[in-house]
Formats: structure tokens, sequence, C-alpha cells
DNA sequence: TGTACATCAGTGAACGCGCGTTCACTGATGTAC
DNA sequence: TGTACATCAGTGAACGCGCGTTCACTGATGTAC
């Protein structure tokens, strides 16, 4: 197991105490990161990584699971962005446009696996009201719990690509959002039961992704 | 938090001594059930749930993991008893059958997401190895890790549903195996899914499951 | 320009807890003679 | 049939560890006068 900590590091000037919020989440990623599993974001596991003492993480974070939402949270935007290069690489085609970004999604999910469990970790959403970011979007669920609207964004991209293959002919869909759905799900059961079960012996990425895809998305033949 | 531990167990007779084996597994899923997560399971808690000394359990498992690993193979044998009774209740119609089975296995993952996750907890095939019941089903992958033909029945189930519609003319299926491991992915990913983010507008689970089931495995109109 | 002071951004020691693991042990029960 | 003994199925105390959390504190820095 690895003892050693980072070097002190300096204090933080006057007004500029809250940058230790966004060393505190980087040090939790790289926990992650480095043990494979959240389960080694400690306080003082955190506290260690970049050198500050323990109860100095109490001025940021209410407890353990603040911080483990504030590290999802980032994530969300490093799967976004490669969601994004994906789509963008992909050319003219809208139907390959859609499976570029899928398969980046599969794709991060399976290069990262620590990270991509870490978004979706029991108990994540509810913590979030804890954390003190005054940028986060939290909001209230129907159900009156707080709420945040965790991954909105790479949702918004799967929705944009399906709808673009509808307003080019190549998909039969009539219910974008029910549709988006079905194949979010699907590709979060490629990501997790792939990396559950390493031992099995699944298709390639590429062609699992065409699978579930092409079918719900409801793709049609090119005319 | 609860402090309250079972009454002392009765020793076991001569000769009986690996019934404590079951008692431990039967403590360990008893802990995971009134918690929500695996993460309760510690010797200490399944020693205090069962009613014996902790170092006790060294006879029979070699660690932690090697419990998980036997709740496991239980919560599989629960799951695929739960396939077994939707498929059973529901009539002739091949497809009908198939598409009740999935809504079983979703039905399962959702009424007890404890359970469900377990199954799928990290790291949890290759400490298969480490369990004592002899009767355990272990094999080597194909990378030399020890493995374990984890959900094998529940997985055959599927199989032998989309088998009898392709016979029945009601599936276009070419690839029953590869159809097969799209619907599993599918419907995992829903019971995943919805169970990590409860906020979230899901459609109803007959719907979804009949949304990703039917595309997925390759179903047709009734003739 | 000097200086007292309030505030900020933390520190360091200590607490009580549950954990895995070890060690020597105990007491019932079956078995050889 | 009796009895010594080996074995089985555990026990109970103790260890060292990392954890969350508390408490009083420190020292640099900006600011009012």
């Amino acid at each position: 197991m690895e003892t050693a900590q980072a070097a002190r590091r300096r204090r933080n000037s006057r007004g500029e105490g809250s940058r230790l919020y966004a060393d505190i989440v980087s040090g939790a990623l790289a926990l992650i990161e480095r043990t494979g599993t959240d389960e080694a974001v400690t306080l003082r596991a955190v506290a260690r990584e970049i050198g500050i003492a323990a109860p100095s993480i109490y001025a940021h974070f209410a407890d353990r699971d603040a911080i483990l939402a504030a590290v999802a949270l980032r994530i969300f935007d490093q799967l976004t962005d490669a969601i994004s290069a994906g789509v963008d690489g992909a050319g003219d085609d809208p139907v390959e446009r859609l499976i570029a970004g899928c398969t980046s999604y599969v794709a991060f999910g399976l290069a990262h696996p620590a990270r991509y469990n870490a978004l979706f970790s029991e108990h994540r959403i509810a913590a979030l009201a804890g954390a003190d970011d005054p940028g986060q979007p939290i909001c209230v669920g129907p159900d009156g719990r707080p709420q945040v609207d965790f991954g909105k964004d790479a949702f918004a991209l799967l929705l944009d690509g399906i709808t673009a293959c509808v307003q080019a002919g190549r998909s039969a869909s009539t219910d974008v959002l029910g549709d988006g759905i079905a194949v979010w799900v699907a590709l979060h059961g490629a990501v997790s039961l792939l990396a559950a079960m390493p031992g099995f012996p699944w298709p390639g990425q590429a062609d699992l992704v065409r699978q579930l895809v092409l079918p719900l998305a409801k793709v049609t033949e090119a005319s």
C-alpha cells in the first residue's frame, strides 16, 4: 500500500481558500484512478494525497459523499468532452456520428472503469446537497429529494444524434426521448457488464455498440 | 446502527461443522438485505449477525471476498428461479414467454437492488478461488484467471427464450448467442441505471423491457 | 507611514470506534483399545 | 462395557491499524485608524 504522501502544499493566499476545493476533488480523483475504486476515498486518504491536514477538508465538504459527488460532476464533464470529440471526428453522416458518440461513451467507460463506476455509485445524488460549490446545478426531483441534472449534457448529445438521424430520414423514431433512454440504458449496460465480467467472451466493442444502437434508435437502411 | 446480535447459536455436532458455511452465507445475505449494500459485510458483522466469534469464519472462508462470492452464487440461484417462475406463468406464446422472463429479471433487480448489486460487485469473480465449497463450479477463463460460470443458468434461459421465438417463426435472429448477449446487456443496463438514478423520469418497467427486448431479439410481428 | 487587530486558511494532537488477524484455549463427542 | 485420547467446532482476549471527528491553536495577511 502507498504510504508516501504529497509534499506539504503552500498555503493559499487570502481570498483564494476555495482553491483547496478543487485540490480536494483532484486528489480524490487521483485516488480513484490509482486504486481503481472510490472506496479508497476517505477524508484522511485525500488529505494525505494533497498534503493537508484531514480537518481542513471540513471547510469545503460536509462529508465523504459530498467529495464523491463533486468528483462525479467533474467526471461527467470529461465524459461529455469525450463524446463530443468522437462525434466531431466522425464526418457528416448522421448515423455514423451517432454511432461514433455512442462508441466514445462505451470506450470512455471501459478505458476508465474506476471513473465510470464512480459516476453511478450508490447514494451519489442525494449527497450532492452537501457540497458547497455555488455553481453546482442542484434541483429537486419529483419526490422532493435533492437531485442534480447528472449527465444532462451527455444525454443531450445522444438525443441530438438521434434527432439528426430522424431529420435526415435515417431513423424511424417517433419518440426521440424514449428511444434515447433505451439507447442510454443499453450503453450503460454494456460498460457496466463488460467491466464486471471481463472473462466472458464478449463481442468487440464496435460490433456491440452497432448491435445495440441501430435497432434501438430505429435506424433505417441508407436510401 | 444495529448493535443487537443474534443469540449464541448451538454448536454443530460433530461432522456437521460445514453447516456453519451455509449460516455464514445466510448471515451475509441478511446484512446485505438490511443495510442495502455489501459494504456492510465484514467478518465481525457477519459473526455478530449469526452469533459466533469472528475467528470461526476462517475455518470456512479465506476472506471477506470469498464470503461475497458464495453469496453471489446463492443470489444467482434466486434470480434464476424468479426468471423460471416468470416464464412458466406466461402461457404458450414464445414471445410473451421471452418478455415475461426478461421482465422477471428486471423486476428482481429493482425489487432487490442490494442483492442485484452484490452480483456484480468488483473483483467478485477472481475471489471465488478462495471459497471452500467443494461443489462450486470453478473454471479458468481465457486469460488464465479463475472464473465461475456466473449466471450461466439465467443466461441459458434467455437463449432458450430467443431460440423458441426463432423456431416459432417469431424472431428473425440468425445469431441467437449474439442477440442474447445484446438483450442481457440491455436488461442489466436497465436494472443498474434505474436503481442508480431513481429521480430520472423513466418509463414503466414493462414498457422499457418491451422496448429493449423486441428490437434486440429481432422479434417480428405475429403472422 | 506605522501599528493594532480581525480574519483567513489552515494545523496537530487526541478521542473512541470497528476492523482483520493472531494466539492460546476449551469443551463436547466420537473412537480405539 | 469402560475409559483414555484424538479430534472437531469452535471461543475470547488482545494486537495494531486507519478511520471520522473534536478541539484548541497558529501564523500569515489584509485593513482600519
